[in-house]
RNA sequence: GCUCCCUUCGUCUAUCGGUUAGGACACCAGAUUUUCAAUUUGGUAAGACGGGUUCGACUCCCGUAGGGAGCGCCA
């Protein structure tokens, strides 16, 4: 039976849990979803969740990726426990380590050259079969050793047998020792490869439960050599599945977004897209939509599937709107705020909004939260606010307002300007009395009246954005269709 | 090419040998309605294929097909 009970740890440790992105871009959308589930994980147990930022590629690894990658961890509301590490700091720890592999035996200097290498790549290339590199230095006399040369350091492992993966999802995976070569543990100029620093540093760490992509899968074979070579105890690993395009393919630049940020931009918002993300090789039972709290409560590697899921628009887009809706007015207000920023066009949104007043957006927001899946419907549709005098209709908007309807606008206006409270309520009474009087459907009427107002043929209900509005604003725009 | 992994409605998933195979999104139709939504009622829709094992297989085993991941002195 594969180890697949063993989720809460059986061990005495507290679970330690770790998100180790490389800042060689934003956050993708996968490693969100990665850092979401150690992070569901450890605040499940009761355990930490670290945050470790591999830095060890010094030319692609760029501090404002560090930056973005924080502050996109930030939006989606998953907070780490301590510091964040920084793995290249720790150079000369992951070189001591190698230096003691390197004395016990357990590793040596490879002399093997990059043309050496190179050649060797390229033959079993020709041959069609992966690359196992076969150092002859491993037996080698070092004494023999080219002189100048920087050597590598390998780690020596077992040429036969078979190192075995007990993973929380995938199972127990097998893979022949004859498949796994001598891994470079320390590069010629000493810095440290990542297959080696992940476990020195997940060692240092306490880290408990590695859950990191299926992508991962072989590393762990090596570096559960590494574990065994040091002696250290072996963490719990969870190598859950990718996240897919909609087209099955693994997640590119073609599908669209894939950095948190664009998320962000895009108007979704944290609670949804957790909510959205955790669903994604997990679940619980029936369950779609839960709290975070809910979330934390269920959450267990054991109920995390084994195969990709792709990545569905129409379904986040359907959990936001359930959010949107649920949203608290000034939560939401707060959110529009916070987005706007990130969205094209949106400081000149957000500045006409402040003229037009927050406090008009706030009373729209109830009528408002029905109608839109994201925030950038949401400000569409509150456009009407910040729409000027006399207002552009749009092309059906222009239709509505025929020579009947300029009749029933003049006579609406005496009738609204007579109203006794300036309320949704009152407003709609007025005009049903006058569509029966006349013998109109409320249709015939409203319809031209929401051009008037907002300039289109779509928008929330008439009367509260009457209400909105305000008796001044109201009445103006609508005389000014009556011509 | 080699190694490993995956395969239930279009999509995300439930099922852990015995169900009319359930839910959600999407889609279609009806109701509601001042527009659009929302809401609500109902509907279409799935165990890749072929062999076993078993009284019984979506569930277990093998094979085939399709898909994915990995195969660096990158992470």
């Amino acid at each position: 039976m594969p180890d697949n009970n063993n989720s809460t740890n059986s061990g005495t440790r507290p679970v330690v849990t770790r998100f180790a992105p490389s800042p060689t871009g934003t956050l993708h959308i996968g490693g969100a979803r990665t850092a979401l589930f150690n992070w569901l994980y450890a605040r499940h147990t009761g355990g930490k969740f670290l945050l470790r930022i591999e830095d060890t590629d010094r030319e692609r690894s760029k501090p404002e990726h560090v930056t973005a990658i924080l502050e996109s961890l930030k939006w989606l509301e998953l907070d780490w426990d301590g510091e964040p590490l920084f793995q290249f700091a720790r150079a000369d720890r992951h070189r001591a380590v190698g230096q003691e592999l390197l004395a016990a035996g357990k590793a040596y200097r490879c002399y093997l050259s990059a043309e050496e290498l190179a050649a060797m790549r390229a033959k079993a290339e020709a041959e069609k079969r992966p690359l196992i590199v076969e150092s002859p230095w491993r037996d080698a006399d070092p004494a023999t050793a080219p002189a100048g040369v920087k050597p590598a350091i390998r780690l020596r492992t077992a040429r036969t047998g078979e190192t075995v993966v007990d993973d929380q999802v995938q199972g127990r995976v097998v893979f022949p020792n004859k498949d796994l070569d001598d891994m470079i543990i320390l590069r010629s100029d000493g810095a440290p490869t990542y297959n080696f620093a992940v476990v020195v540093d997940d060692h240092d760490m306490g880290v408990t439960n590695v859950i990191r992509g299926v992508d991962h899968l072989t590393n762990t074979a090596r570096q559960s050599l590494v574990y065994q070579a040091m002696g250290w105890e072996l963490p719990h690993f969870a190598h859950i599945p990718l996240v897919h395009g909609a087209d099955g393919a693994k997640l590119s630049k073609r599908h669209g977004a894939q950095g948190t940020e664009e998320y962000r931009a895009m108007g979704y918002l944290p609670a949804a897209l957790r909510n959205y993300l955790a669903r994604l090789g997990w679940s619980h039972g029936d369950d779609e939509i839960f709290s975070t709290d809910k979330a934390i409560e269920w959450f267990d590697i054991v109920n995390v599937g084994k195969s990709p899921a792709r990545f569905d628009f129409a379904k986040l887009g359907d959990l936001n709107g359930n959010y949107i809706r649920a949203a608290d007015d000034v939560e939401l207000l707060r959110r529009i705020k916070d987005y706007l920023p990130h969205a094209d066009n949106g400081s000149k949104d957000f500045s006409a909004f402040a003229t037009a007043g927050w406090d008009k957006l706030a009373a729209a927001l109830p009528s408002l939260k029905e109608r839109a899946k994201t925030l950038p419907e949401l400000v569409e549709g509150a456009k009407y606010i910040i729409a000027t005098r006399p207002l552009a209709l749009d092309e059906k908007a222009q239709k509505l307002i025929d020579a009947d309807a300029k009749v029933a606008l003049a006579e609406l206006v005496k009738l609204f300007d007579a109203s006794p409270e300036w309320a949704a309520a009152p407003l709609e009474a007025a005009l049903r009395v006058y569509a029966e009087e006349k013998g109109l459907k409320l249709g015939k009427v409203a319809q031209p009246l929401r051009a008037a107002l907002t300039g289109r043929a779509v928008s929330p209900p008439v009367f509260d954005v009457m209400a909105v509005l305000g008796k001044a604003e109201a009445l103006g725009r609508i005389r000014d269709q009556i011509g």
